[in-house]
DNA sequence: GCGTTGGCTGAACGATCGTTCATATAATCG
DNA sequence: CGATTATATGAACGATCGTTCAGCCAACGC
């Protein structure tokens, strides 16, 4: 009835953040109840308070977390000065990062709507410096004459787009190697900038 | 208390459905509640249960109607022979009609785990047949040299995942028009499966 | 070993959920 | 105009929701 044997904060913390995550990411914020969440933990609900002040800052925490956690990823790796070596890098890094954090970044995309408008905000500042990275690749490497594109701001778009489906059918045990598919990934993306379709030249 | 002056299940009907859909798009299926829709159509929670058995067939009719109406609505078009033009068409097709539906292309999307088992199984078989279209025309112009892709399979999920993102920016009154994005798109996705970098040449 | 504190239980709160149904009136038809 | 049918009301059902809190015991510091 009281506290039980061997429980440590320490440990329960991170499991409701786990299992919150992964119940979201399963069923969708709204559709999830914090007594689910409690009994995935082996826990009463009431014991989730002492670790959220409520089910909103939960989601908010994880999305927060996540979001953060990626842009100190990709800034903390050592930066190529070539626009071309540097996008590359960039897709080898996007789909890696996200491949592994599936859940974080499924929950991150499809529970935009479940946040306040205040923690919305907060979010999607987040999320616009992650497109922000892509795009700024892709303006110097078109002013450096090395990419071609019509409208760079659509095509940022359209590689995000790209790269974010991924997410929706990567399995590890399946057909091809992560590896194989980033290399796939960083060919067509090529492609639709013309790397080394050389400079100056008109379409 | 009773039937309502200049109540028809005619007009009432519609509006069900048309505000599920609304409410759906906005807030997700779990977030919102069967009061919440009778509130907008302008009718009492039991009403609704005049137009649908339960909530879930009220997600899963709407989900089914906009999957059969956009097959049958490609299947209607005249069909071009070659599978160049036929991809410009596709998509054309594609941007045009999920421009002007977004709410259903949005909740098709985002409630697939919404749905009981049963109704999911039906759902995907559908959405499965609309991106067949696009296989097999990259898989024909592929066979008739027209196309040089490394992988059809993941070339295919790459282009729809792109298509899919112009609902989450494009704005009826922004930037370019739906022409020019339309261009910029066929573009992009030309230079993915290297049309017209002729026939029989390596890569 | 004793007092303090950290961690949890179990019960309860009012609100809201999806769904049902007896009932009453509007529209329609003969 | 009277009978029938279509359409909606309003109240109610049990279940479940997020959240709070007094109480109890395990772990820890002295």
């Amino acid at each position: 009835m009281p506290r039980t044997l061997g429980s440590y904060a320490q440990s329960t913390a991170p499991k409701v953040t786990e299992h919150a995550l992964r119940l979201f990411a399963q069923h969708g914020y709204a559709a999830v109840s914090m007594r689910q969440i409690a009994k995935e933990v082996g826990v009463q609900v009431g014991t989730l308070y002492n670790y959220t002040p409520d089910k909103q800052t939960l989601l908010f925490d994880i999305m927060k977390r996540h979001l953060e956690d990626l842009l100190s990823a990709w800034s903390l790796r050592p930066h190529k000065t070539d626009p071309v070596l540097c996008l590359r890098d960039f897709i080898e890094f996007h789909l890696r990062y996200h491949m592994q954090k599936q859940d974080a970044v499924f929950v991150s995309y499809m529970e935009l709507r479940s946040l306040t408008s205040e923690n919305f905000i907060f979010v999607e500042k987040l999320r616009g410096q992650y497109e922000t990275i892509l795009e700024e690749i892709l303006s110097q490497g078109q002013s450096a004459g090395l990419f071609l594109v019509s409208d760079p701001k659509v095509t940022t778009l359209a590689v995000i787009g790209m790269l974010k489906e991924v997410i929706t059918w990567y399995k590890p045990e399946g057909r091809l190697t992560l590896e194989e598919i980033i290399e796939i990934y960083q060919g067509m993306i090529a492609d639709i900038l013309h790397v080394g379709l050389n400079k100056n030249d008109p379409l």
